[in-house]
DNA sequence: TATACGCCAA
């Protein structure tokens, strides 16, 4: 170490003529002298030591004229990440061998920019540099990555016919990249065929088995491993939770502690993945406290799965936390031009993190940070921020968005058009979904259940049933979404049989209903009015524990007036969701229509008592560019009184038209405030209100609420927009309501 | 200097 620094000290000691292989050793030495103080005193004396030793080098020629000098340079660069600082040493070099390429190849694979790797391959091939097999591993990874199967399977071609000859590493690489290309033929054939196998290749097989959806196989060949390492582990356990086998991928993840095997980076990140979907926040904070026993805490991956982590358990202030650090180190790298694809990934884990947790305006917020920051967008950006237009139901943001993804010319690949039509249909233009649809070229299978969902959140039920049978004609499978679409859409549109006979053709699809298909049928049945038929469905298919199937038979018995059919129902409820405010404020209020007031101020002292959360019920409108939120009663409104006093008024104006308040609408989970505070002070109404003194005569009003609409709010807009001849959308949780002289497009079926 | 397993989107 003393050496290397003398050396740094008195650069005439590199002179060209000194360059022998002893000198080299000492470049070496420097090098990792560097790369060790780096550590200790940060970037900044890393960069410019690096910068020191780069001057030398140039100073006294050997940059330019020794390859190996230039290729460990360029090494260095590479593998801290700098890769404007390599880009440039790379154009300087005079030679470039093919392990100079290489290496800038596999760094740009590392860091995960897979095309700028490819387009080094091409650029190589042009000037006629022969590759070696390391140069090839990475490509065909690169390939791989980016289900590239055309050309992987060229340089495959080429590999065996140019007699470079294949070993275990390569034909690893060849096999991985038909399992992600899922040439399932390919895989076998490979396999069978391949002379020698080590664990990797093993490996692979277990991933491609669980790739395909293979559990059980693949479960028999990992017991079945000669040697199981801790990628074998990693392997199975994440392939167990992708199939939805959390469980037994928790036991497999005790198994592996247990039989001893030490926890490596990917470990960390599957496991803080496991912990997310199974929503298990405390086992995420047992494992971040052995991320940090362990020191890895500033490990981009990990890093990010923490923060995802946090996101998914709705804990956004802990996730914030650790996004802070992310958003400084950005600040530094980007100084130091280094590449960012983990730290990108960090803000888009935030913003879809917002978007979960209903948090739209934070969301926002991180993304004009994002781009006042200059990050650098991804689809995954750019995917979740236009759900976060969709969620809120700002068509002119959601537009906006739309015009900023064309104008920084990103390509709209499937998920992000789908989540277009996603938001459109949500923001109430069903014909720009129209639009967006139309213009996609091949539709999958995505976009078409984006548009039939559109539809029935429009409640234009035939329409979706047309489009389905459209899409199946064209020979696309339908998947399990694509069922809830058409499910829901029949059941908005009361077309009892399709909805029936689509539920059985479920089972011809090979796909298995889930919890949200039942709940469908309980849906479809209940607003046919088929209460006793929906109730034999729930018996049936075993679904009485569930308590979102009640509340959805709650819904029909409400629309149909059966209130001692609803009483027995609301009863289950609390038993069943014991966290859930709804079915307490629901109960509570069924018994104070029977006048048993002792009963009711039972269930609400209970209520309290167990410590349960409160859903409050909101409505927001959007008019100029700002967004006006209204809960329940609200008074913070700057223009409370002028809302307040033409409320009153408007409610005797529109009683004189035959409104009258609904007191039976109590037997719903709409707002928390129910039987608090008067109906008439409803968020939707306050919404509403707001909306007519704010606009011209004649202009149709937009509302979204995040709760089901109630009975006397429905009745309420009905008669506004016949009094005032407006037209009244209200968007709540479960579809759109168009409101127009008097009549609701739902045909008062929601 | 290479290959398997990990983070973010509908």
């Amino acid at each position: 170490m003393r050496w290397t620094c003398e050396y740094l000290k008195h650069p005439h000691l590199l002179s060209p003529s000194n360059l022998t292989r002893n000198l080299i050793n000492t470049y070496k030495f420097a090098f990792l002298h560097i790369q060790h103080s780096s550590l200790v005193n940060g970037d900044s004396t890393y960069e410019s030591k690096i910068k020191t030793l780069h001057a030398n080098l140039i100073k006294n020629g050997s940059l330019l004229h020794n390859l190996q000098v230039g290729n460990r340079l360029l090494n260095r660069c590479v593998e801290s990440l700098n890769f404007g600082y390599a880009q440039k040493l790379f154009d300087e070099m005079l030679y470039r061998d093919v392990r100079t390429w290489t290496i800038q190849l596999s760094g740009f694979a590392r860091v995960g920019s897979f095309s700028s790797a490819l387009d080094c391959f091409r650029r190589m091939q042009n000037e006629c540099v022969w590759p070696n097999k390391f140069t090839l591993s990475s490509v065909l990874k690169c390939c791989s990555s980016l289900y590239e199967l055309r050309m992987g399977k060229s340089v495959h071609g080429w590999i065996v016919t140019s007699g470079i000859g294949l070993d275990v590493t390569l034909e690893n690489s060849i096999l991985d990249l038909y399992v992600k290309c899922e040439a399932f033929d390919y895989v076998k054939k490979l396999f069978e065929l391949m002379e020698d196998r080590d664990n990797v290749s093993w490996n692979i097989m277990v991933g491609a088995y669980l790739h395909i959806g293979e559990v059980e196989k693949s479960l028999c060949l990992f017991e079945r491993l000669p040697e199981k390492v801790v990628a074998s582990w990693n392997t199975i356990i994440d392939g167990l939770m992708k199939n939805g086998f959390q469980g037994i991928a928790l036991e497999l993840l005790y198994r592996m502690i247990i039989s001893g095997h030490v926890f490596n980076k990917v470990t960390f990140s599957i496991a803080l993945n496991l912990a997310s979907s199974l929503s298990n926040v405390e086992l995420g904070r047992r494992i971040h406290g052995c991320v940090l026993t362990f020191g890895v805490q500033d490990d981009r991956f990990i890093r990010n799965s923490l923060i995802d982590m946090y996101c998914k358990c709705g804990e956004m202030e802990k996730a914030s936390v650790l996004f802070r650090k992310v958003s400084r180190d950005f600040l530094r790298m980007r100084n130091a031009k280094t590449s960012c694809e983990a730290e990108i990934v960090s803000w888009s884990s935030m913003i879809s993190g917002y978007v979960r947790n209903g948090e739209y305006d934070d969301a926002f917020k991180t993304f004009r940070s994002m781009v006042c920051e200059q990050v650098g967008m991804s689809k995954f950006t750019l995917t979740s921020i236009v759900s976060a237009c969709a969620n809120a139901g700002i068509l002119v943001l959601g537009r906006q968005m739309h015009a900023y993804i064309m104008k920084v010319g990103h390509k709209i690949d499937a998920h992000l058009s789908s989540s277009l039509i996603d938001m459109y249909a949500k923001c109430g233009s069903l014909d720009d979904a129209w639009k967006i649809f139309k213009q996609t070229d091949n539709p999958n299978v995505v976009q078409w259940t984006s548009m039939i969902s559109g539809c029935a959140l429009h409640g234009q039920g035939r329409e979706a049933v047309k489009l389905f049978e459209h899409m199946t004609k064209k020979g696309i499978r339908p998947n399990e979404v694509t069922f809830i679409g058409v499910l829901t859409a029949c059941s908005h549109a009361g077309l009892l049989e399709d909805g029936c006979d689509y539920f059985k053709l479920m089972k011809g699809h090979d796909l298995k209903p889930g919890f949200e298909h039942f709940a469908c049928m309980v849906d479809l049945y209940g607003r046919a009015g088929h209460l006793n038929e929906a109730k034999e469905f729930i018996y049936n298919n075993s679904l009485s524990h569930l308590s979102a199937i009640w509340r959805s038979l709650l819904s029909s018995c409400r629309l149909h007036k059966d209130f001692a059919m609803a009483k027995r129902v609301s009863e289950k409820l609390p038993q069943l969701e014991p966290c859930d405010a709804g079915p307490y404020i629901l109960l509570s209020n069924m018994l104070a229509t029977e006048h048993k007031w002792e009963e009711s101020a039972k269930v609400r002292r209970l209520m309290k008592h167990r410590g349960v959360k409160k859903h409050p019920g909101q409505s927001w409108i959007q008019l100029k560019n700002l967004v006006h939120t209204f809960v329940a009663g609200d008074r913070s409104h700057p223009q409370d009184t002028e809302i307040y006093s033409y409320l009153e008024r408007l409610i005797g104006r529109l009683k004189e038209i035959g409104y009258s308040s609904d007191v039976q609408m109590v037997i719903q989970d709409v707002e928390e405030e129910q039987g608090e505070v008067f109906l008439s002070l409803h968020s939707e109404k306050l919404a509403l209100v707001y909306g007519i003194i704010s606009t011209p005569c004649g202009t149709p009003i937009q509302i979204m609420k995040n709760l089901r609409v109630c009975t006397d709010c429905h009745n309420f807009i009905k008669c506004t927009s016949q009094l005032l001849d407006r037209e009244i959308i209200v968007r709540d949780i479960r579809r759109f309501h168009q409101f127009k002289n008097g009549r609701c497009s739902c045909g008062d079926y929601w």
